[in-house]
DNA sequence: CATGAATGAGCTTTCATTCAT
DNA sequence: CATGAATGAAAGCTCATTCAT
């Protein structure tokens, strides 16, 4: 990449922190694209050069949200963990990755319905690819005697709604790491699947 | 109450229900007046008689949330039942009370960042009371042994994220019913709660 | 019609004339929204209670012009004149429609092209029938042996062309009154059309 | 002419092209420097290597028109064709140098009026230059009782106005090729010239 | 009380133009 | 010479809010 490539990457890169940022802090819609071009100290024009329109710039950051959190999967899929600890280890990565770097939580939290219909098809997609592979842990478990029976779905759905949530209440100044949320939560989620005979 | 005051109240509510659905449905922007007010059969101009902002109108939907969840309340703190009983019964009523009737959920979820100051200051000392008597049924708990020891904010956070998510995937079409949900929720979220020597 | 009804459709009718006015002098685009409210001295906010779109306010007034046109036609219809005094008739008319009142031919000539397809389609089908209709009067000047064989579709385009093109040079201080300009045009533009037998 | 200045030369009449067609297309307006910039296979930027501004090519196209029609009088003007022909020769060589190679009617038809006051006076003044020969044409022909007493000027604005219509209405697959229509017009638009003798 | 009408602040977006590299 | 990047002015449009009737 020649440095000129690296620096426009680098904008975008910028440009879509910022705007994920705005966006998780104040929603899409109070997030202006003034505010976002002022906090970067660009113009308003300039950004644009780099989008092609605020909705783009919202579904940039719920498409990265999720090509992170399918990152996450591709590397657990392959570890031979048991069901369980797969689970948890699923359940820690998806909520360091979300905090992390990019304020993506609240972005995935809030606003999905915000996205146009071209967009969200793209977004849903993902996400069910997300939820299929984290149903076919459980379901893993279940069949070998691990997991109790369950209803798969409602469980993610449970999980996901309690680790999404994190963003809105999770500050670094509390008395617990993110790792040691990350793990709790873990533990926590999990332990309801187990079925009595492996306790 | 007069006549007319009474059919002033009753106006007032039907703005607030039809508000609340637009708001879950389409987020607090999307929801433009013109619209809550062609659902009412009324004119923009006249919501205005019964309201003082939309500002005041999202107010009023997390106020009526809040109270509800409070009355709630209410009805367990003398019921005399051990904790864990106490707490499930406690997410229960949560989940139903916001599933039901109003669609207070997707408010209460989504668009708390949306109130301006004056407002979420109400709004957040409601749910500081609403979150302390949770609080002191696990203190409760714990200090009776029947909990172990837990991070007792984080907990109520995590219960809070599980339960409030509801209203993004609830459909009355699927297999489950409401007080299944609830039930099955309020058992799977107390679990892990449970000290070793009460299992 | 209320008074209040009365008043609305005076506002919209002087809107659709500012409209057409500067759209004429400066071209569909230069013509802003801003200038057209200034002109009439209203908010550009106001404009929009009355229209939906400049692309809507563009469309009216080719509506309006077409309206106008097809109104002419049906009082020439059914006078019985002979094919030359009719097409004449017509010529004069349309002429005079176009110059009046509403500064529409220009509309017509120059920006027929801006309007959307939705849009377009309308104005097309009612062009059609105007132009159909005297098609239809050349045809039968031709079966009489009062006209020559010509291309129809050509003098059509031939004579539309000649009298849309008066707005752009026409003005009150010439020394030919709007009328004699019409006979002139109506003479001018129809003998070629006569066989010579019938001069 | 160097070889450079040759290829520069080049690309000025190339863009000058593509910006006819495309004004001609869609308007001077919708038409963009993007647009034709991409067209050209050039960027926006370069553009600006070879002109100064985009009404400067607007303003080019309309000056290319105007000196191509004012190269056809001049190879009419010494013919010795009497009044009546050269007439025609002069509305047919209209005809087919407006519509041939360069998409110029459409520019001389739309967009006059979009043009900068310093602009538009050079290009006036030439057109007047154009106008008034065919004016001495008419006056000639009216003075040796070739043709009858007419009002110039609006012979002319009607014979301009026939004229530059073509361009919005001619298809190459129509039934009549160009020189078939500058051959009907020149006849139809010339006969009601004529004076009653000479007939 | 109800309403049609008006307002204006604010938003997203476009695009001709400039300029450093 | 060419280009990617940046700019800013201006445009169309929306909508909560107000107010005379």
């Amino acid at each position: 990449m020649s440095y000129r490539e690296e620096r426009a990457a680098e904008r975008r890169l910028n440009i879509l922190k910022t705007a994920a940022r705005l966006f998780s802090e104040k929603g899409y819609h109070d997030a202006t694209l003034d505010e976002i071009a002022r906090e970067l100290k660009y113009t308003k024009g300039s950004i644009y050069y780099y989008i092609s329109s605020k909705q783009d710039l919202l579904f940039q950051c719920h498409d990265m949200a999720m090509n992170l959190l399918l990152e996450n999967i591709e590397k657990v899929r392959d570890s031979e963990l048991p069901p369980d600890a797969m689970l948890k280890e699923v359940i820690k990565e998806h909520i360091e990755t979300l905090m992390s770097e990019f304020n993506l939580v609240t972005v995935t939290l809030g606003s999905d319905y915000e996205l146009e219909d071209k967009y969200s098809d793209i977004i849903i997609k993902k996400r069910d690819l997300y939820e299929n592979f984290i149903a076919g842990i459980i379901r893993d478990g279940i069949s070998r005697r691990i997991f109790r029976e369950v209803p798969v779905k409602v469980v993610i759905n449970l999980i996901m709604g309690a680790a999404n949530w994190i963003g809105r209440w999770y500050s670094e100044e509390g008395p617990m790491s993110l790792q040691e949320i990350g793990q709790f939560y873990a533990d926590y989620l999990v332990t309801p699947l187990m079925s009595r005979n492996s306790a």
